[in-house]
DNA sequence: TTTATATTTGCACAACAATGCAAATATAGC
DNA sequence: GCTATATTTGCATTGTTGTGCAAATATAAA
């Protein structure tokens, strides 16, 4: 499906910037919540930088955001970034046995691995 | 370390480009390596165009490519490409319980989770 | 050697993305 | 209400990236 691959790249594109990608990382190792002055300290860029990647990086489902009073605590979402991830690994390494759409291995136990 | 995240922000930079991710689902389709005109054929830019992306692809261990005669195939890394995906999905599912920089979860059996 | 085919590179250009700063908004505390 | 703090948005700027076309390169076939 085209628009599903669509969304896949742009969350990959999410991830794949550098400060995005360290704000994740920052958020991966907390285990609350953390607020964005906070999270301000990860990379050397102005609060409204660091806002605006995180918007982008909630707009893909990679962090979810709550409302505290005056702050917004933004923590990441660890299962489903994980799952996304996990699913296309297994779409590639095993996308030219059957269909690409529906893959689902078994881990360990590979189907046969088809040799050209 | 810095510098592995930036590489890491690369690779998924690689893949998160519509056309670019296009092209490793091609060849992701394709048991045998394939050539520029053939990989054209998925997205509907200039063959200079794919050749520049295949380039990316490579440059990111993302593709591999073969010299024969005139032509230049290329295929998919599978294993390497999964593997990363892989490994950065269980730093991100289990990164907050321990060193980031090494995580090594055998599968299934996931370290106790840490509940805020 | 000439010609045809596959691929890559140079160049120009347009579209997009990241950034900083200032201003706007929201809310807590006085 | 006013002031201070946290966050977001508007705007301008700069840097990066995707693209097409033409030219260059490489190699096979004639």
């Amino acid at each position: 499906m085209d628009e599903d691959m669509r969304r896949l790249a742009d969350f990959l594109k999410a991830l794949g910037e550098f400060n995005r990608l360290s704000l994740v990382y920052k958020l991966c190792q907390c285990q609350a919540p953390q607020n964005v002055m906070c999270l301000c300290e990860c990379c050397d860029v102005d609060a409204s930088v660091v806002s605006r990647h995180l918007k982008i990086l909630a707009q893909e489902g990679i962090v979810k955001m709550e409302k505290k009073g005056r702050e917004r605590s933004y923590s990441l979402d660890r299962k489903s970034v994980a799952d996304q991830l996990r699913t296309l690994a297994e779409k590639i390494e095993g996308g030219h046995e059957q269909d690409l759409t529906k893959v689902k291995t078994v881990e360990g136990e590979h189907p046969v691995e088809a040799n050209d």
